[in-house]
Order: C-alpha cells, then structure tokens, then sequence
DNA sequence: CATAAATAATGAGTCATACTCAGCAAAACT
DNA sequence: AGTTTTGCTGAGTATGACTCATTATTTATG
C-alpha cells in the first residue's frame, strides 16, 4: 500500500532524527558519529544520507525540530484569557525550565546557525517560537495594559536574552531552577505596565521627575 | 640571547593566535584549515602544535584573547568615580558596540564551551569580564545608590542576556547599533534605585533631586 | 671557537570520519 | 511474470586534523 510505504519512510526519518538528537545530547555535534547514529536508527550509513545531506543538514532538523516541540508547549502552557502579566509569568517558567532541562540542545543550537563563514542566520522555527512571546505583549498593548512606547523586540530581547543567560548560569553551576530569575524578569517588566496619569499618583511623579532629570544628565554628559 | 629567542616565541605563537582568529573569523571555525592558518602565519603545520595541542586548544585561545582585550577596554570605557547609573551606560554601549562588531568572534565563543558531550564549562576569562559590571553594582550598593534586593548574579544575567540578545537582533537584521536598547535596559535597572520612591520617604526623593540637579550645574559648569 | 646537547621547526605521511556510488532489493506498475 | 521505479546498502574515496622522523637552530661546555 502507498500509505503503509510513506508511513515507513516517515518512521526512519523519524528514527534518525531521535537517533540524532539524543547522540548530539550525549556526545556533542563532534562527537557524535554519523555511523554511530545510523546504527541506532538501525539503518545503513548512506541511508541517513538519503534523508539529510549532510550532518549540518541532520543538526539543523533536530534543532528545528526541538523548536517545534518547544512552541507547541508553549501554547500548552499559557491559560488563555488571563491577564498578561500572568500569561508572561506562565511562559516566562515554561521556558526557562525547558532551557535547563534541554540545555543541551538548547546549547547546540547556535551551531545549527553557523555555517563556515557565512553570517549567522535566524533560525524560523525559532522565529515561530517568538511569535508566542509576541501575540501575549501585543494583546497586552492592545487592551491598554502595556504602554507601547518601547519596540516590541526590545522588550522581547530583555525577556529571552534574561532567560537564556540565567539558564546558562544555573545549569553551569549545577544549580536546580530559580523561580527568583522569573519574579526578577517580571518585576523589571512593570515598567513596561500602563500608569495611569492622574496627578493624584506621587510615586509616578517622583519618578517621572527623575528620569526626565537624568535623560537631562545624559544629554549633557555628552557635550 | 635568551631574551631575543623568547621574543621570536612568543611572537610566533602570537602570529598564529592573530592568524587563528581572522580565519576562524572569515570562514567560521569548521571552515577554517589548519593549513591555511598555518600558512597565514607563516609557519609549518606542524608548528602550530608545538602551540596548540589541537584545533579545539586554539580555538580556546582565541576566544580567551578575546574577551581579555574586551575586558581591558571595558575599564577603559568606564569613568572612574562617576554615579553607578552613568558607569552602567558606558559598560553597555561598550558591551553592545563590541558585540557587533566583533559578532563573529562572540558567536564562536559557544564552541570553546563545548568540547564533545562534556557539559558546558565557564570560560574563566568571561568571569573576568564579568567582573566589571560587578564592582560597579557593588560600589552602588556600597555607596547606597542600589539595593540589594536582588541577587547580584540576577541583575548581571538581565544585563548581559539582554545585550547579548539584542547584538544578535541587530546583527542579524544587518542594523546599525541602537542606543534605544541600552536605554530601555538602564530604564529598567531604575527598579534597583535606592532612590526611594515611596510616599513616607520625602526627604529620600528631595535628596535624590537635588543631587541630580548638582551633578547637571556641575556638567553645565565645565563647558 | 669547535663541538656537543638541547630545543625548535618542518612537512610528508597516518588516520579518522563525513560523504559517495555502483550494485542490490523491494515495491509499484503493466 | 516481467519491467520500471524507488529505496537501501556498505565498501570505497576524499578531506583534513594530527604525528613524528628528520633537519635546522640555539644554547651550553671545554
């Protein structure tokens, strides 16, 4: 039957692919042999060839794919109609929890960017995963809970820029998750909450005067 | 003379490193042959290692170089005794301008942390460079200008995965460096103030808005 | 200064491994 | 049943990191 034929093709790309992932977490991309990853696929060495060009090729499908998975978790792990600060602090955990249970592919994802001198490419499966970050800040902005004055990717670079560097850290130094990165990362973010301006609001105020002293400091700092 | 052979070492072994690292930076690090590297500093294959035991010694070599000169410059760009908010802004634009241009280098970093399936190790130079933002967050929590609320290594993931991510974006999207990110970041660090913005503390905030405004006669005074 | 000992440099050769391809097997048509 | 098409195989090739016997240079010694 041609359906139970392509199942099968799928299931030795499948194969392959998990054969790959979990030989790159073990051994690193170096260290990981493709006849050693044709051989728990249990498949010949030129097979694996059939379905990935090359070993870049291979890497990029297991990161691509961890990617994959990775948002659609995301989405699990979101409540809808929550407010945003709390969809934030759902995905904020979500994600770093994954990082430092996949530190190993997370690690080996920079590799699926580079290739020889060519300049560091984004991945789109990564850009995917972005969107779900996205989607949240935007229907803040749209029902008036986030002020919009600073770009979208700014915001979105302190958020996953915070994340990873913190993910690194506790994952070097043999340390369990952190909820403290997450109440941080969010804390930070209430500058980003609509304030409402009314002059009843003193500390808003007081700190209003301050920044606008201090870009005032800058300004002149420079000349 | 002892001393003028010791030199020519040392000079050979710096050529290499030099020729290392513009190559690895052309051609990325799997793109990059030992030969030609070889053959741009001038010496015999075999020469480079006498140097470096392998491709991989080197690369760490490299990097370590790197981030040493980056940490020399960062003590440069800082403005000894000035508030821990100016300092902060001159370590990021720094952080951030040599991220970009130096982004190549930077993304090859990751490689000398990962050496087959051994976890990722911290590169010590990195520490080092680390070092820098730390003293400054210490002085200002010293000197009462942060608190210290926060674990130190939490405020320093935020600055350094921020920025990180951000050099990327940029890089990536061939943007040029966009001072609005070390602003929103600064923006941010306003939560670790010890500029006390609650109602009780009046005297806090006076305190605070005259000092800003000395710092601007001052400023104003020198020009 | 000559000579021996020690140290450094060389590059042809070795070896590991990513990748190829001629031949074989199975499936799909006719 | 035969023919064509598609998929699989693993021995063989090419490449590039690394080695090491040989040669060159520097230092030590009488």
């Amino acid at each position: 039957m041609a359906d139970t034929q392509r199942q099968r093709l799928e299931a030795r790309e499948e194969a392959i692919l998990i054969a790959a992932t979990t030989l790159f977490g073990e051994s690193g991309v170096d260290g990981a042999r493709m006849a050693e990853i044709a051989k728990r696929a249990a498949v010949a060495e030129g097979t694996v060839y059939l379905y990935y060009k090359t070993k870049h090729d291979l890497l990029e499908a297991v990161v691509d794919r961890f990617w994959r998975e990775l948002t659609a978790g995301a989405k699990q792990a979101i409540t809808p109609n929550e407010t945003v600060s709390i969809q934030l602090r759902e995905l904020a955990t979500y994600h770093l929890r994954s990082l430092i249970d996949d530190f190993k592919i997370v690690d080996i994802t920079s590799r699926a960017r580079q290739w020889h001198g060519k300049p560091s490419r984004e991945l789109p499966q990564i850009r995917e995963y972005v969107r779900v970050f996205d989607d949240i800040i935007q229907r803040g902005i749209h029902s008036g809970e986030l002020e919009a004055n600073t770009p979208i990717w700014q915001i979105r670079d302190v958020f996953y820029g915070t994340l990873e560097h913190s993910a690194r850290t506790l994952v070097i130094r043999n340390q369990p998750i952190d909820m403290g990165v997450v109440d941080n990362l969010l804390g930070l973010f209430d500058q980003y909450r609509a304030v409402s301006l009314n002059d009843t609001d003193e500390q808003g105020s007081k700190r209003a005067v301050l920044q606008a002293l201090e870009k005032i400091e800058q300004q002149v700092s420079r000349w």
